[in-house]
DNA sequence: CCAGCCTGATTAAACGTTTAAGCTAGATAG
DNA sequence: CTATCTAGCTTAAACGTTTAATCAGGCTGG
């Protein structure tokens, strides 16, 4: 009625050989006394018998699962797929497991979540914390990513420089009033960007802030932001905190029959999968994923590694990257141009947008 | 120098109450002869301590790790979300951890991604398939999602019934002559929303594909489709078969000075997170991914604990659910509208036929 | 030549769980 | 009153690994 699960065992190689289970494990890891000679023979022997070490047993032997856990907020949120895929890349590169756990963009789920991980004896677990919550200090390594204001070890993508990169492109061609589209002042991902766009502003120019979830409160959903308007007095560039937004820019400006780079240059944040198939490409900003993953997973890694000795159930934190800032990346499509350019070559686009609002 | 891991152990309880480990877990899993006050008294004490069983000894001694593995084709894929959270979710409702592994678009590491997971000891394995790959025989379960031409046990979306639905929802607006638009006909899963759509076209009607790929092939990367002159040639509707496509042709024809939905109707596939944000809101059919998790989620865990007993290495494929079909949904949006409505129609433009291509 | 040391191996215990098998005592049958 | 059954527990082995402790010799130094 089981199971003796099928592959081959080091009592397999070790009878096969003829020497005991421990030189066989001493030989394949590196760690006790063996002879040069008999080494080889031993892994000759594994690798022709096809061995594969069973988790089960070393985990049980010593404790560690070689497997972290990934919490993540509302997997509807659209970064998510690059997230998802630079930390199973940079955790499997080193030889880690990834466990999925989605807190569904419910609060309570996260630490729920957390804790079918922990039941599932991962060795850590990196979270991407649902906006506005906190880490609670739960019994393992932890690693945080994108939310610089949590306390604790965490890495972040440099929304303020990339802010400050949106604006330098734009002033370098020629734009000095700009109009910043936000979604909701209380993130401190798009303060820190709007952050870093206003603080490149140049002292001639002039930039003014639009928050979406404010306007909305008071016009309704899915309301104009009044573009139009600001272009006629004189704006020549809007950069929004969101591709989402950029997108929704874009079609309010068509319907206004406003053509995009020509008459205004527009730009975006996180270059959502679509941002580049989308005609014209748009100009955006995205943080240098494989990067951040890497580092997560790596002060993760050194964390598990140094617990050796660490006996204490509370939580240990991961010592280095405590809180990394990785540069985030521009992206320069065909949104942006030269302002009051007399004629470009790009072919002029237009998005429109019927109904709604 | 290790880790007795924190928690509380089945001896610890039994060393607690006074019996023996046996009795505990006999009492814990309700499986030997464990008389109902000792039953709960052990129960009690378990959760005063707070026990959490061992993952690892558990797997050890029963070969079953509670855990799935969940291959990926590319992470890029915009279904992406949907599906790992589908599957995520209907795992841990029973019990089950999903380890992900992505195979980063690669065909060879697709295979490469599926042995990282067995060497996890994963109990079984759910495969979104690359397009054209099929499944080598592992030895293990296996689920297959959305390819229904594999061989062996695969849930997939019913893409045929979902392009018939398209369809009929246009008929029933009126529409009669419709553009269908497929990217590649080698893949299965458009052959089959292409073939739905084009059964349900009436006698009375007409229907011509246009393959991007084809056309790319011919006439260089994006390059227009020519939808314009097919407007002008009395198409009233577009069809996509992905919500990508539906918004490439939603730019062209934009660029056109077509209105959508009042000029032409326009419709795509697979409901991408964007799909409803945009304006105006694409009506386009969506796959029920919860139900097909499921299926396949429960397939595989009928097939690992139905395992017991079978002791052969070669794969072992999930018995229920062979080639279920799970049918799609229509969400109808915006950019469908009855044909030739004679109100709100701006200025009927004469189509000036902007001959592209 | 003997004490001690290094080398290359072995033995045995331990991790936490499940489960077949064994044991004890009270109840029942004959 | 003895033989048998059974409910309720215990013993012990097993899963596959790591690792501390031990051991057998060959070599060295004195």
């Amino acid at each position: 009625m089981a199971h003796p699960r099928p592959g081959p065992n080091l009592n397999k190689i070790a009878a096969e050989i003829g020497v005991s289970v421990a030189t066989v494990s001493n030989a394949l890891s590196g760690k006790g006394r063996v002879s040069a000679k008999l080494i080889t023979r031993i892994r000759d022997k594994a690798d022709e018998l096809g061995y594969v070490p069973s988790l089960a047993g070393y985990a049980l032997r010593t404790g560690r699962t070689g497997v972290i856990g990934l919490v993540l907020p509302d997997i509807s949120n659209p970064l998510f797929p690059q997230i998802a895929q630079a930390i199973e890349f940079a955790a499997s590169a080193i030889g880690y497991g990834v466990l999925l756990a989605d807190s569904r963009g419910d609060v309570a789920m996260q630490t729920e979540a957390v804790n079918r991980l922990i039941e599932k004896d991962v060795d850590g677990i990196v979270i991407v914390p649902r906006r506005g919550t906190r880490i609670v200090d739960i019994g393992c390594p932890v690693a945080v990513i994108d939310s610089p204001s949590t306390p604790g070890n965490t890495v972040a993508a440099d929304h303020w420089q990339g802010g400050q990169a949106v604006v330098e492109h734009l002033i370098g061609l020629g734009h000095r009033k700009l109009v910043l589209i936000g979604n909701n002042p209380s993130s401190t991902v798009q303060n820190d960007r709007i952050g870093g766009m206003r603080s490149r502003v140049r002292s001639d120019g002039q930039a003014e802030v639009l928050w979406i979830e404010r306007l909305e409160r008071e016009r309704g959903q899915g309301c104009p932001l009044g573009l139009a308007d600001r272009i006629a007095r004189g704006f020549t560039a809007i950069a929004a905190v969101s591709d989402l937004h950029a997108l929704r820019a874009l079609t309010e400006l068509h319907r206004a029959g406003i053509t995009v780079p020509e008459d205004v240059s527009l730009t975006g944040f996180d270059d959502l999968t679509w941002a580049s198939v989308v005609t014209p490409g748009l100009t955006t900003v995205r943080m240098d994923m494989p990067r951040i993953a890497e580092i997560a997973v790596r002060a993760l890694a050194s964390a598990i590694e140094g617990d050796r000795g660490n006996t204490s159930p509370r939580a240990t934190i991961a010592t280095s990257a405590e809180v990394a800032k990785v540069p985030m990346q521009l992206m320069v499509r065909q949104t942006t141009a030269p302002v009051a350019s007399p004629s470009r070559t790009t072919d002029p686009y237009t998005l429109e947008g019927k109904s709604l609002c």
